[in-house]
DNA sequence: TTTGAGGGTTTTGTATACAATAGACTGGGT
DNA sequence: ACCCAGTCTATTGTATACAAAACCCTCAAA
């Protein structure tokens, strides 16, 4: 993620993960004084950084107005989940198509890890954090579509992130996680493309479905107006 | 296209549309202090528009070096349109779903519009201009789901329509275009749809195939360094 | 008590000035 | 003649200063 040659592009990588993490809230406005105060540098960086963080839908900018971070209703999280489900398949697919047999070699090789890291930590670690992911990652890598790439982690990704973060703090379903990864794996090793996509589908599905009842039932849902408060 | 309140997004909005429609060829050089004595203004907004350029993927920015219009290889070319086809057939699926009674009438009055348009002036308006992207648009739009219109429109259209605009001057095959839409619309009025994804996919398979042939024919592409020439 | 208008304050949009880096050019050496 | 190094210029990155718009608070009136 880090890769900060300039300013702009340090403060832009420090928000996004503030972002994701949740140290920022969904409607919480972004003063360039304050980020200024914060992060050092000038405006004009600062407001680079702002710009980006903008071209990656993770902030809402309006003229004379500001900034927020990105505040979403259900029905939006849906629509991104929509799309996901399209561009992953299709990645999977791609991947089954295209992925060299080392790269499947170490796909079976990153399971097996998962597997013991499951085994001893009984699953707090996998789902949530970075396994799942990579996961996911090598797959998309492996459609050998650059462009698909960089939709689905560019843009996607940290907004997923972002609202995973909240609803999967306590461990869910990894046994059954991996499971459906060892299919798709298979699947892919087996070089057949159609199966794949259709596991991939059918897993993401099902994190959506999860996904969707833990924010209707905890209600982190995008207020009509704002969500934030800074400073009573 | 044009909203614009703030100078960057008019420098934007005319820089967009140079770019598609060729007058900045890929490759050349987007130089600020030019911008500023084109467009006015002062080198603040113009950075803003370029950055905005950048998020769109229609230039390149490299720190201390500048900006370049995105010059495309074949090969990220058929990225691009190998994503583009997957989520056209996707919003075509949905579209098929969602769209209000209404709105299929609206879709198809424009298709009887379209036929006498090309009645009329023997196809030369039809496939290259806007009537083409109208019927696609309004199908994205007929998807109901924000995020992909975004993508879609937002994102992979310009770069299309910037590389269409080359390659599609003569006409080429309008009254086949038409047909296929026609066909999509049935399906589409018929609450089919699988069919009309799978129409709809082919549809525009036949347009990639077409752009393919052309552009290795005509070697439109970016040469491995550059492909501008400015001042001699 | 609520609502609307007005002015003041804060924040963003824009312009200008300075610093630092990349690319071009010149000159000398091989 | 070609190549490399050093400098020099032009362009981008950053900082500061000014203009304009939006928000907030007060105050008055219904």
């Amino acid at each position: 993620m880090s890769e900060a040659q300039t300013l702009p592009e340090k403060v832009f990588s420090e928000l996004t993960t503030a972002i994701v993490r949740g140290e920022l809230l969904p409607g919480e406005r972004l003063s360039e004084k304050a980020l200024v105060e914060r992060y050092g540098g000038s405006r004009a960086p600062i407001r680079e950084a702002i710009q980006k963080l903008e071209s990656r839908k993770l902030v809402i900018r309006v003229p004379h107005a500001g900034a927020r971070v990105v505040s979403l209703s259900l029905d939006e999280l849906r629509d991104i989940y929509e799309v996901r489900l399209e561009l992953e398949s299709m990645a999977c697919r791609l991947a089954a198509q295209r992925m060299t047999d080392d790269e499947v070699r170490g796909l079976q090789q990153l399971l097996q890890e998962h597997e013991r890291s499951i085994e001893a930590d009984q699953g707090m670690s996998y789902y949530q954090k970075s396994g799942n992911l990579d996961f996911h990652y090598r797959i998309i890598e492996g459609s050998k579509n650059h462009r698909l790439h960089q939709m689905l982690c560019g843009d996607l990704y940290h907004i997923i992130r972002m609202y995973r973060y909240r609803t999967s703090t306590r461990n869910e379903r990894p046994q059954q996680a991996l499971t459906e990864h060892q299919r798709i794996v298979e699947a892919i090793a087996a070089r057949d493309a159609e199966l794949a996509e259709l596991l991939m589908r059918r897993h993401i599905q099902a994190s959506l479905t999860n996904l969707e009842t833990r924010m209707t039932q905890e209600s982190l849902l995008s207020q009509p107006t704002h969500t934030s408060e800074e400073n009573p």
